[in-house]
DNA sequence: CTGAAAGCGCTTACAG
DNA sequence: CTGAAAGCGCTTACAG
């Protein structure tokens, strides 16, 4: 067995036409065979499996995708794949993305509107086949022309502002409404709100569903019982202390995400007389505190399938107007929530 | 200004060529304004930028790929994003690779060997700059022909099996001698060692360093104290109550990892008598379980960013033998690795 | 069943 | 300072 030379492609990687050199057939021949078309001879074919063996070739994509116009990729901004929400949504949509033999881009971009507006113009440079944001930005008209070059974009969590695109959302109004009511039934009728800045979409939504909850059972709102803002341990101590000492205390928090549920139970640790507490979105070892924590769980997971569904149904054709998923919450009463007020604690 | 004729790409997408006739100018010079190349008269690259302006221009990045031979991205592959020690270290490798201008390319393989490969080839189709791999396989002699042909790969967290490549690991050994060292300073003489399938590499050198604490304080390691297997709810259940019940019981628990650390919790939080626990990797919220659990923390993150920065040497240009470099691990007493053996319960 | 030619959209290497 | 030509490694559209 002769080896006549060894393929000296500038990159060092064999290439079709060093294929094609070797196993004595054209270019083309040995394209159908690395993409499994039909009509070539299996003499052929064997010749050519062989030399690809023997030069280890690898089809470069980056040739074919300039070719073909497919990147055979997604892209996924979110804020930060470190947070178990985020990463959860990201291994669902990883799972749709391999059922679709896609490669999936990712890239947090912590809420940094440039951020996001630089890492998607990135993915679409490459011509990716789509977009899935979970959107920072406050203005996503900067999407509408690759949305019109033929780039698919599904938004999750958040919808996007000033463009109509697919959206997939948790039913934040609805689940908070679920938690509030939860605590009302349980006999509370002060009930403080504790959620993040409200610059974010779902901080808007779930004040939102609280509002609706006391206003639907008749309790009235009392502003002073509302706190909004970013997660800062300094600034939920003080709002604990005036909320929990104030002349008519309240008996029940609601916490508006992971992030202040987790801050203030570490700020409740200390405390001997606990408020009933229920927080929005549910976390790893809620069952394993003392007493476990009642939450309202969203279904990241959900959120990552349904809309990388879509957004892989838009890539097939489906082309209805923009549309607009909500997923369901589910409570998860585990004893925090169930705590009554203390004056019923005597029974 | 006469708007002659909107581009007619196949794309949808205008082209370097679409913009040069626009703005009345060669290819050359248009690539030279995008590139931001000198040379350009300010007046002609005025031009062209509101030729870009004004057809939405954005470079193809496959077709500069294709000529450059650089992707400008990085592939990760590892066993679940879902997993915190994971999307903590897929958050470091983020970081790294967006300062060095590059997308990232990730995939979870769930401790397939199989699927492992099989991402790994996609990403060196789509020819990667380079590779970081928590490896699954049992074999990685696969890569050798990636590597010869220029694609850097650097292993994360377990080292590459029949294959010279750079590695950054956790001090798996010194970290779990640390945390027996500690439970034997405690007071305790019959520890239990529950670890994961052996066949994984984390947690055969985990066990390692366990029998070499014993050994050091002189006490003899008994094989029925040691429990290895996927952490599986049941065999849990029955291995904690032979080791818990048997005439000489144990006094504390060493957990290999996470999942092991989260399941003994879960059987342990009814019982009464509990054991002292110490485990392996830290994770949110262990401050808040009552008593506080007692880690050996790993550095997830610094695994990733110094795998991410070994990997962007490598890309510039660094050519040593292949690297090992073992990240360092800290133990932190929060409780649970503080608990007495019964007998000095009393004082 | 097999192949020669053209072209995807850029960058490279020259030339003027 | 600007541009014409060639080519990266494939696939497409034909032809035989």
């Amino acid at each position: 067995m002769s080896r006549s030379s060894v393929p000296t492609t500038r990159s060092g990687r064999a290439t079709m036409n060093d294929v094609a050199a070797r196993a004595g057939v054209s270019l083309k021949t040995v394209s159908r065979v690395v993409n499994g078309e039909p009509g070539v001879l299996p003499a052929t074919a064997e010749r050519v499996a062989q030399a690809i063996a023997e030069l280890g070739f690898r089809r470069n994509d980056s040739a074919r995708q300039l070719r073909t116009g497919r990147a055979a990729g997604i892209g996924l901004i979110l804020e930060d794949v470190a947070d178990p929400f985020y990463s959860v949504l990201t291994r669902a949509v990883e799972q749709v993305v391999r059922d679709n033999d896609c490669l999936l881009l990712t890239g947090s971009c912590d809420d940094d509107p440039d951020r996001e507006q630089e890492l998607a113009m990135a993915l679409c440079e490459r011509r990716v086949d789509g977009l899935l944001i979970v959107p920072s930005a406050t203005d996503h008209s900067y999407l509408a022309h690759e949305i019109k070059a033929g780039v698919p974009v599904v938004f999750v969590d958040r919808p996007p502002i000033n463009l109509a695109a697919d959206v997939v959302l948790a039913d934040n109004v609805g689940g908070v409404r679920d938690g509030i009511n939860h605590l009302i039934a349980g006999g509370h009728r002060r009930i403080a709100y504790l959620g993040d800045d409200p610059a974010i979409y779902t901080a808007r939504e779930r004040l939102t569903g609280y509002r609706g909850a006391l206003d639907a059972a008749g309790i009235p709102v009392d502003e002073a019982l509302i706190v909004m803002g970013r997660p800062e341990p300094i600034a939920i101590r003080a709002a604990l202390d005036r909320l929990l000492s104030q002349p008519d205390a309240v008996t029940a928090l609601f916490t508006g995400n992971n992030r202040l549920t987790t801050a203030v139970l570490r700020e409740l640790s200390g405390r001997v007389d606990r408020p009933a507490l229920v927080g929005f979105d549910d976390f790893e070892l809620a069952d394993l505190i003392a007493p476990g924590l009642t939450v309202v769980a969203q279904d990241p997971a959900g959120l990552g399938r349904v809309a990388a569904t879509l957004l892989f149904d838009r890539l097939a054709g489906l082309s209805d107007a923009p549309r607009r998923v909500v997923l369901p919450t589910v409570l998860i009463p585990r004893g925090s929530g169930e705590l009554p007020p203390p004056g019923r604690r005597a029974r």
